[in-house]
DNA sequence: ACGCCATATACACTTGCGCTTATATACGCA
DNA sequence: TGCGTATATAAGCGCAAGTGTATATGGCGT
């Protein structure tokens, strides 16, 4: 599994989304996604570790999870050649907002 | 299927780069991926074209593949925010953009 | 109209994902 | 040492993705 696919799953997006605040432990993270079980949970959090998008910390019988960048970076550094196809709408909209 | 979905597929991403380029079509896309039949493209071509990643426009019996700024856009937008993770200076711009 | 070319769809098959239940591992505490 | 808590792994299942072969659709040229 690659950094493209473990990001198109939405239950690992919304654990990117509360990683992105603060770090968490495992249980929080579960507290947080009520619609899944605790091992579904988990096994989310491995794939993310695997792709590098999650790093984990033990701290006594838990497990401290937090966001690591260079897996996002990745997507990013794919996205950046095709930013130019909507740059000039952008400029237009601005333009559009300064004008009114 | 969703965009994430979409890209996370490693032919999609080889055919988003080659419309990046110029447009081309159906037919310069199979021979672009000679390991894939042809309704194997012509079905991942379906698939970018339903999540918007691509539009058609017909050319005699052909087809014309083009890319679309808009799927990609809301790939974007969404690494955007994460973006501070591992450009410090970028998050500084950001900060100025939404404050003006 | 007929055959040819370009592209799309139907169908069947395999494979891997995401899930749940059940179980294992491991730490903390009395 | 024994128990409860926190987390991970195992086993099994349903389902959808991706693919190939076969076929349909539809424009083009003669």
């Amino acid at each position: 599994m690659d950094v493209f696919e473990a990001v198109a799953e939405p239950n690992r997006r919304h654990l990117i989304s509360l990683l992105a605040e603060r770090e968490h432990t495992a249980g929080e993270l579960v507290g947080s996604l009520p619609t899944l079980t605790q091992p579904a949970v988990s096994r989310h959090l491995r794939i993310l570790r695997e792709v590098g998008l999650v790093e984990v910390r033990p701290d006594g019988q838990r497990r401290i999870y937090a966001l690591k960048p260079d897996g996002l970076q990745r997507i990013d550094d794919w996205i950046t050649p095709y930013r130019r196809f909507w740059r000039h709408h952008l400029a237009a909209l601005e333009q559009h907002l300064e004008n009114r």
